[in-house]
DNA sequence: GCTGTGATCGCCT
DNA sequence: GGCGATCACAGCA
């Protein structure tokens, strides 16, 4: 598998985010060892005009400024008090959009995931491989990305990569939904079908 | 499988 | 000072 090429990453988040159903997300730890997983779900925030992205109005702040650079940066930010959310910016520079990955299915280093995902906190149960990166807090957790990461960017990254889909694999059937968790005053963008999921996918977010 | 609830803190107003 | 692009767990079906 390829890295994607430059004109994918200029793409509208609209076009971008569906695209990315079928890559794959590549961490490089800092040990060197790899982890990966399979892009199942996406969302689009499209640019200044999307009333639910964190750059609505042209809002422009340290925190999201990732959301401004050039197309194929990762915007890393933390919320909830205890997650952090991964977004791939898009389009062009100077102009906010960007994309979340809401889950991957996991392929390689599935044992560090589990590991990092169980650090810390006490379960009944262990995880499934299927809980593992379904959600885009828990994928981030399970890949060891944080705010260190934010700004990283994913052409050229040790850390960080996304690969294409392999060559020849038809495109994964996509199903489109509104975007899940928005609050506040967004008016019709809170239906608008900017999330993307590989249809009936088993590692899909619930 | 679904629903409700509490946790927790950096960032913006 | 208030809130959020979430998660885990409990309880129920």
């Amino acid at each position: 598998m390829l890295p994607l090429s430059e004109r994918i990453w200029k793409l509208s988040a609209r076009d971008f985010a569906p695209r990315l159903i079928g890559c794959t997300l590549v961490r490089i730890l800092p040990t060197g060892e790899r982890l990966a997983g399979v892009i199942v779900e996406t969302e689009a925030y499209t640019g200044p005009e999307d009333l639910a992205s964190h750059a609505a109005g042209g809002r422009r702040t340290a925190r999201n400024e990732s959301m401004w650079a050039e197309p194929g940066t990762a915007y890393v930010y933390f919320t909830y008090g205890m997650h952090f959310c991964f977004n791939v910016s898009c389009f062009r520079k100077d102009h906010p959009a960007a994309v979340l990955v809401r889950s991957v299915e996991p392929t390689e280093g599935i044992d560090t995931m589990r590991r990092l995902r169980e650090g810390g906190t006490l379960r009944k149960r262990a995880l499934r491989d299927r809980d593992l990166c379904a959600g885009p807090g828990r994928l981030c957790r399970a890949m060891a990305i944080d705010r260190s990461l934010d700004g990283e960017d994913l052409h050229r990254s040790s850390q960080l990569a996304i690969l294409d889909r392999p060559a020849g694999q038809s495109e994964p059937p996509i199903v489109r939904t509104p975007r899940i968790g928005l609050g506040g005053e967004v008016g019709f963008w809170k239906d608008e079908p900017l999330r993307f999921v590989w249809a009936d996918h088993p590692f899909r977010s619930r």
